[in-house]
DNA sequence: TTGTAGGCGTTATCAA
DNA sequence: TTGATAACGCCTACAA
């Protein structure tokens, strides 16, 4: 391996005046300047990051912790971000962290070895925060999870208020003269976002005075394809009398609507299905997904303001609400009034 | 930050004597690791990497270079290569690369860096192994991609055999009575693997005496919906008498067929369209995409063990082939005979 | 079984 | 403008 001592073995310089060309500091000749780089080139030299990072040093480097390698909504969020960051004199550091993995760890364990000046989680479970999170001292915003109830000075939010937005996807569906309405969610005891959107539709039900049948029509799957595939027939063979369904993310609604196809029922004739997230392929695939459209561009903006601000100003946490859309779609349709 | 010394000190014993716990060495009086253990939870101390890599040891990492945060294939193969290195004394490194980057240097980096016992390489652009490559110097893998022509003794690699592949899907496609055949693929400057579907496919048309004009019915789009969505556009406008699309990738097939749609022709029944790759989604898809499966757990397991066994016994390159399956669907339907 | 000391590659401080 | 040197946190010979 190339080391700033061989370059500087070969310029005839010190290590010191290498680093300094390096670090594009000022203070070095032209001349030295040029031999070092000119060498550095030669040679490939790329400067090793384990040792950089030995001394803390604030890094100008913004964390990223992504939950869930392949959620669409955070890779369009995390292009966002990116390509807002080049604007700045701010590097990121991204990691993909597990659906199941603790990111107030990966936190610490990157605050220890990249000393970054503040993270953004796109995604997190809560109660990873509960405890632990003390020990991460750099401002914080957690996008797309409402942290509101967070104890914690240093740890912003921005997100969508996730009780209206399926609150406003059940309203949708009972404006369409839909009254028998099936959901597909996440587990409402590990996923606190499932929970609020949960709730959101339970509102709704009860503000139309609507029926809902807590036991029966709400079925429990992971956010994949074939997950909410057999959620939608374990839900289906439960409710049989069902016209509509909310699955909690658009991917849910896309298993959902093969499933109830696999059963030769017609969406949106037979059941009608909305989604949320309005991910990329809601509006590709057939019927186009009715779906709560989140604005990632938005969610990404604020947030990465948000956490500049909070750097350079040091303020205190904000929890901000990003407005949804409602997306129609044609997943969804109306139904005759009954007779 | 808590560091060995401060375990060390708390602990009464020396910073030797906290690493050896800390890597479970097993010349530690009992004594000693149980006291040094409830220290190290007690402060919730982790060990700093950037400093425990600096010494280059071997470090029993296997790291993997993703190309493309999107790509579900690799979604499927890594997640698949997970679960098998989990019965194994290795830890695995992910890194997520753009589509663009250049994975050789990232590799030379993370090689630096990480110092691994080997890596695998999920897709890649050839043309960055030309130069460069040579300064990797562990056994190393090219999953997905076709590695023969590259003169490494340190690279194998494990692949569909595209060309092939796409020469089964033109065939498919005529045996299924089509003749004007249209193709949506990646640029064939770029993609090594396009050209290689390309060769596939035209070689196809030769074997069956089908004209194939290479300038009006190829066109070229990125691997996204809405790329493939205009390019199928472009290919329809220019080439009205097509009856199959050949998409070198389901993402692009969902892409084509929804361009279809909006130009109100039908799919299979007016157009039918040939996916590529096999994606958990194509099965979920309306219709069900009729595709060239990659099969991604022989593609994630032969990858694997060629690795383990190029580390252990530091045997050369090996290029192998896995076969691949053709998945009928619902996108591709028999053309009637023409009168 | 434990401790001491030196080194990994880089940057920062201070002196020249 | 440059160079010598001391950290940074950890691991590992080697010595005890």
């Amino acid at each position: 391996m190339v080391t700033i001592r061989d370059i500087a073995r070969e310029s005839g310089y010190s290590v010191s005046t290498v680093s300094r060309v390096l670090n594009n500091r000022r203070d070095v000749s032209p001349d030295a300047r040029q031999k070092i780089e000119a060498i550095v080139a030669a040679r490939h030299f790329v400067p090793n990051n384990n040792a950089r990072h030995m001394r803390c040093v604030a890094s100008k480097t913004i964390a990223v912790l992504v939950k869930g390698t392949f959620n669409l909504l955070f890779a369009s969020i995390l292009e966002e971000i990116q390509s807002m960051v080049e604007n700045t004199r701010y590097t990121l550091a991204v990691s993909y962290l597990d659906e199941e993995a603790n990111e107030v760890e990966q936190a610490q364990i990157v605050c220890r070895e990249r000393n970054p000046m503040g993270i953004l989680f796109l995604g997190g479970n809560l109660e990873y925060f509960q405890e632990g999170f003390e020990e991460v001292d750099v401002p914080c915003v957690l996008v797309s999870n409402q942290g509101r109830e967070l104890p914690f000075s240093n740890l912003s939010s921005v997100a969508t208020d996730d009780k209206a937005a399926a609150g406003c996807a059940i309203d949708y569906l009972i404006a369409q003269g839909h009254e028998k309405i099936g959901i597909i969610g996440g587990d409402l005891k590990l996923s606190y976002t499932s929970m609020q959107r949960y709730i959101g539709c339970v509102d709704s039900f009860r503000v139309h005075q609507v029926e809902f049948d807590e036991k029966r029509c709400f079925e429990k799957a992971r956010f994949s394809y074939d997950s909410a595939y057999r959620a939608m027939k374990r839900l289906l063979a439960r409710c049989g009398d069902i016209t509509a369904v909310f699955a909690m993310s658009d991917v849910m609604a896309i298993g959902a609507i093969r499933a109830l196809r696999d059963l030769g029922l017609g969406v949106p004739e037979d059941i009608s299905v909305m989604g949320f997230d309005g991910i990329t392929l809601a509006e590709f695939y057939n019927p186009k997904l009715a779906t709560i459209q989140q604005q990632y561009q938005t969610l990404a903006s604020r947030s990465l303001e948000l956490l500049l601000k909070s750097i350079d100003l040091n303020t205190s946490s904000i929890h901000e609400i990003v407005p949804f859309k409602l997306v129609e779609g044609e997943s969804v349709i109306k139904r005759p009034a009954r007779l």
